[in-house]
DNA sequence: CTGAAAGCGCTTACAG
DNA sequence: CTGAAAGCGCTTACAG
């Protein structure tokens, strides 16, 4: 059996009350009491029941983090462990622990959402993905549960979200090709619904038209956020006409698989064509070549994420709100060799 | 103001008790008051709560999983995420919530551990890595928290683990190169203070050993387990005068270095040097080229542990055991392009 | 098969 | 500054 407050209260020679207090730094206790409980707290053992705890104060420290079904584990499990390295990281210096949950099917998650959230267990939760219609959101935001979405919600445009601004990320890629001489540039996409594929084949597009550049149809090629997909455009691309001299790909793993087919075919990176990618995941300077990637700044993402979701936790109900609805993280560009190859002038 | 079972209990007409009861499906309840309990409850919309359970019936179908901390960090992030991914799937297939938590400093892990276990936040907790005289494993031990660790424990032999045969596994590795006639063959090495360094370098010490092949203290290279460590140790290696043909490489992430490294130097794989390694991650079948590795199924040590973890946690005061103290996973040889090269008899 | 009562370990107005 | 009491939402012997 445990050692309780009573326990305490009993040898300390005073209340449970005032045990409690103590606990809590309340200020109306004198030193004296405070130092003498302590001491026999510290004595006996005393460790306070966290459940008893959350029970009365309807509160939990603790937020949960949703992963993506195995089927929608479209990007690298290392962009994940990054992400929630931040979150982590932040959560523990608020003191809030960190609880892992992952559906099999879409009602398994959100089963599960509706058992820690209903249930009392977490006071939040965060979503390390964007999707369309998606049921959890939507429970979520009608039952006015803190939570942070790690993207950007097209329907909820007031909800609580961490993103990069990709149409600027991919804006700023595009221009780095273009500066080196590039003028046909085409574009590795990823899965076509995602929102994050889109903004950045918005982001190509502008930089391309605002260079009056031409984009062919066919030099754009949609894909998963898997090497399979890098693999498997190039022999395609690679066999076109007048084939690209640069790409811009979706994703650092998409990359490595375009890398893959390049060797294969035979082609050099970057003289034969030149390579910028996105995340900046901690392989793609160790490839070979190494990979020029937009750094997004995951674990700033996931530390951000945590940040928010405890701050509006802790400022439920006073309705105050501190951090904006949308919150942006910087990205910038590290050029590496993949793209080091000036195109000559003519 | 959320419901609660004396809500629904006035509603349907019954005492809180009986509510209790249909929650948890008591054999001595009518069919008739279930399915009107039940009723009211999916009306109500009534969300049992988990922290007033596990008040009171002690137990809090929890575990924590312990990260390393940063500084330790030295596998690569793709074996702890994959490692937690099993973790994750097994628990909440049993039931069971995951709790993640990574100290700061060797205190602050403590401090974590302590009030997560003492505080009775969690039922147990997974320790993924083997450090000698962990105060974690001690606290844990002398408490007689339930908890599992994935690696090997020299110092308490009856905790319960979940490992690789590591030794075993080296020994099939060296073998390889041996059969496929190398003879001359070298080792790089993790921190030599791990468990698994020493254990792998052992099992190929033996595979030299039996096959009497010599192995020269020159051909061994320890570092650790980043592709750093292999990088280097090629300029070093490469410029033997009797340099090996072959390699084992402790760890994948570090082949990825020691392929860099080659390539730089202009040697080629399998041609100049054949190249076995360990935990065949993703990436490593996507490398140019793709690297030979054994298999210790990352995942299924995960499942395992949480697995071994629960049964323990649910056998408690039983004194039932059914796993044993020590569980190994299989692991098995892959072969790809990087030892595909068999050395010309003379 | 069902209910009244006690209790899990804590907090917090309310008094004093 | 401190204590007695009520209560957080649930479970579980004990009766009936």
């Amino acid at each position: 059996m445990a050692v309780t407050i009573k326990d305490v209260a009993k040898k300390a020679g005073v209340s449970p009350s005032t045990v409690s207090r103590v606990l809590s730094d309340h200020p109306r206790i004198s030193t004296e009491t405070a130092r003498k409980v302590k001491a026999v707290m510290e004595e006996l053992g005393y460790h306070p029941n966290i459940m008893a705890k959350s029970l009365v104060s309807r509160t939990t420290n603790s937020i949960c983090v949703l992963l993506p079904k195995p089927a929608e584990e479209l990007f690298s499990n290392l962009f994940f462990m990054e992400l929630i390295r931040g979150i982590v990281a932040q959560a523990n210096r608020a003191g809030y622990d960190v609880l892992l949950s992952s559906g099999g099917s879409e009602k398994e998650e959100l089963a599960a959402v509706s058992r820690l959230l209903n249930g009392r267990r977490v006071d939040g939760a965060i979503l390390l993905y964007s999707r369309k219609d998606d049921p959890v959101v939507d429970f979520l935001y009608q039952h006015g549960y803190p939570f942070t979405l790690i993207g950007r919600s097209e329907e909820h445009p007031d909800i609580l979200t961490v993103d990069t601004d990709n149409v600027q990320a991919a804006y700023d890629a595009t221009k780095h090709l273009i500066t080196m001489g590039h003028e046909r540039i085409g574009f590795v996409s990823g899965p076509p619904n995602l929102v994050v594929s889109q903004d950045r084949l918005l982001g190509y597009r502008r930089a391309m038209a605002d260079s009056e550049l031409e984009v062919r149809p066919e030099w754009i090629v949609e894909g998963e956020f898997l090497q399979e997909s890098g693999y498997r455009a190039m022999s395609f691309i690679m066999n076109l006409p007048n084939r690209p001299t640069a790409l811009v790909v979706v994703d650092d793993m998409v990359s490595f698989g375009v890398l893959r087919g390049l060797h294969e075919l035979k082609f050099k990176v970057p003289e034969d064509l030149c390579i910028v990618s996105f995340n900046n995941i901690p392989l793609s300077e160790l490839s070979t070549p190494p990979i020029s990637s937009i750094d997004i700044g995951i674990y700033h993402l996931g530390y951000t994420a945590s940040q928010i979701l405890i701050q509006s936790i802790q400022n439920e109900g006073t309705g105050a709100r501190f951090a904006p609805a949308r919150n942006v993280i910087p990205h910038r560009l590290i050029v590496r060799e993949s793209s080091a190859f000036a195109v000559p002038r003519k």
